[in-house]
DNA sequence: TTGCCAGGAGAACGTACGTTCTCTAAAGTA
DNA sequence: TACTTTAGAGAACGTACGTTCTCCTGGCAA
């Protein structure tokens, strides 16, 4: 393992530690962290991180995870077994979830979805349905609309000229709604969590 | 404001200190933050919120968010129609997804999913699936399988004692590998893109 | 009015903090 | 070989840290 390598490899514990803690673990505890018996080795590989722009100063002086921080390996090719993830190969890229996910982020809020009405897409009950806010939609748009005062996640179609809202399970009936259709926002993006 | 309302209102300026520095402030700031003149009155501010549920003890002593903290991020209650949401938006958080999903960043990565064979676990051509490393998986766990030096995204099941990998469509053949199977990893999340 | 309670002020204390030195050992280069 | 570079060890320093007291004050109930 060459100096780069070893410092992704200190990187990505200091990744998993800020997964479990939602914070940069102190200098003393990095040392546990990395096997150092020094913080000035810890200094050191810091300031190398802040160079490669893993890391940042905040305003108050502390150290502070960037954006490249919080990047994810994305890859498409099988690599041999026994290669760290963390060693970025060939095939591989940076890739960050929020991101791609999220493009006007004060429009965009998350909302678990509720029941199996939109299964047949592929939306199960649990799965977090990425909204972004808006009033308007075009038909075929999987949207969120207000009926009854709940929130409904159905496929925006049209019939007649007036907009009706569509499930996507043959169990649940096509919602005709009375008065105009208040969508809520268009979902732009589905987010689903396995194991618990 | 009764008491409640301003332990609330404290709350969400402890949020929004955390969306911008990604760490929860110390004490001393907490005090210019929230306009106390001592320590004390944070400390029990935060015994008070601990109560409440929405910050607890590290492993280490220090304090960190719950789930709850984070709980802004997503509506869950339904908004009456013609009010203003009650639902925070993602903007602050920038990486709220990806705290969601992402447990072991070290050895987590993201692998784009090609065709239909899981269709019927709604999983689509295009998602992303979010892996994480490991060798070893149980029966009903989603893995990523190393077949023909191909990623293979199936169910795993057994058979006679032996590992099969389960498409979820029926248009596809269970996979019953002759040598041993390489597991690359088990499924732990998945993301969806809509609207190109 | 009195007593009680709780939120906050203020101060003291011990400690863990981040920084910054010098020094050592190993690796690379001429 | 000798020179340079660099990761890390180790120690020292000043300070900001979290905790824990006591005391003050306003609100509420009896």
């Amino acid at each position: 393992m060459n100096d780069f390598e070893k410092d992704f490899d200190y990187l990505g514990r200091i990744q998993d530690y800020y997964a479990d803690n939602r914070c940069l673990p102190s200098y003393a505890r990095l040392m546990g962290l990395l096997g150092f018996a020094s913080k000035s080795a810890v200094s050191k590989l810091l300031a190398r991180l802040q160079l490669q722009g893993f890391l940042t100063r905040s305003a108050d002086g502390d150290w502070a995870p960037t954006d490249r921080f919080f990047e994810r390996t994305l890859s498409s090719q099988p690599v041999p077994a026994g290669m760290p993830v963390a060693a970025r190969d060939v095939g591989s890229d940076a890739f960050a979830i929020d991101q791609y996910l999220i493009e006007r982020p004060s429009d965009t809020l998350l909302i678990p979805v509720k029941g199996d009405s939109m299964i047949d897409a592929g939306i199960h009950e649990g799965d977090l349905a990425v909204i972004e806010r808006r009033n308007r939609a075009n038909s075929g748009d999987i949207v969120i609309a207000i009926v009854d005062n709940e929130f409904t996640l159905k496929t925006l179609g049209r019939e007649q000229g007036r907009f009706v809202l569509l499930p996507a399970n043959p169990a649940y009936p096509v919602i005709r709604p009375k008065a105009e259709l208040e969508i809520f926002g268009v979902l732009v993006g589905l987010v689903r969590k396995y194991r618990g």
